[in-house]
DNA sequence: CTAATACTTAAGTGTTTACTTAAGCATTGT
DNA sequence: ACAATGCTTAAGTAAACACTTAAGTATTAG
């Protein structure tokens, strides 16, 4: 019963290549529900129910004006998980710098 | 049953908890599988089938040696996820600079 | 007023996921 | 040889997912 990571619903809502269809879209600009639908082969409310995990991870939000809901992109999640990536690679490149240091180091007392 | 996009299967192993607790512990080096399996509060069949997943995404891979499996992250993957996410952001930024710019030169043929 | 548009809600279904326990199989230490 | 270690396989299960169809509800255009 307790809430699940930010990172979590980010990523795993990235994971569906129907909701990244729908961020790879939005990144252009905001859309309406039915623009967004429209190049995907499943009903409107399939689209709605992925719309509800988009928003739900923080990635994307929505208001609606009249009868039409427009979306948007919501940078913020997308750059926690950039970050998160970027902090991996960093880490696993650190690993070969000091691996490096220390056989140079070797080298040069072997001199 | 067509094999899913790259990008699916690792954006959808980095969607839980678990699984990026392991790729967090293999970004400082490699490790055994039950090192990977010690902080986890699960079984060792369990952590087997989310490193299972990890190998398929791309994310991980491991080879045995006697019989110990030993596990090194693959920075392939991550780079990839990396860069849609990059893109997406680059692409969405984009869009104010071009607003930015149409205002510009509204601006400048007002005066 | 009426019909079309743009979503929205509800409920049902087959599949996938994240585990579990029990049992099995090679290595390695004694 | 034998036991302990480290992983592996198999099989089962409860919950989550990705849809579907059918039936709404507001807005807006004619």
């Amino acid at each position: 019963m307790d809430a699940p990571a930010p990172l979590d619903l980010a990523f795993q809502a990235l994971g569906d290549p129907s909701r990244r269809a729908m961020v790879e879209r939005l990144a252009l600009g905001p859309a309406s529900v039915s623009e967004l639908a429209k190049p995907l082969a499943m009903s409107l409310p399939a689209v709605m129910q992925h719309l509800a995990v988009l928003e739900q991870s923080g990635l994307v939000r929505s208001e609606k004006i009249g009868r039409v809901r427009t979306c948007r992109i919501d940078p913020n999640a997308i750059t926690a998980a950039e970050h998160w990536l970027n902090e991996r690679r960093r880490q696993w490149e650190q690993r070969f710098d000091r691996l490096d240091a220390f056989l140079t180091q070797q080298d040069e007392t072997q001199e």
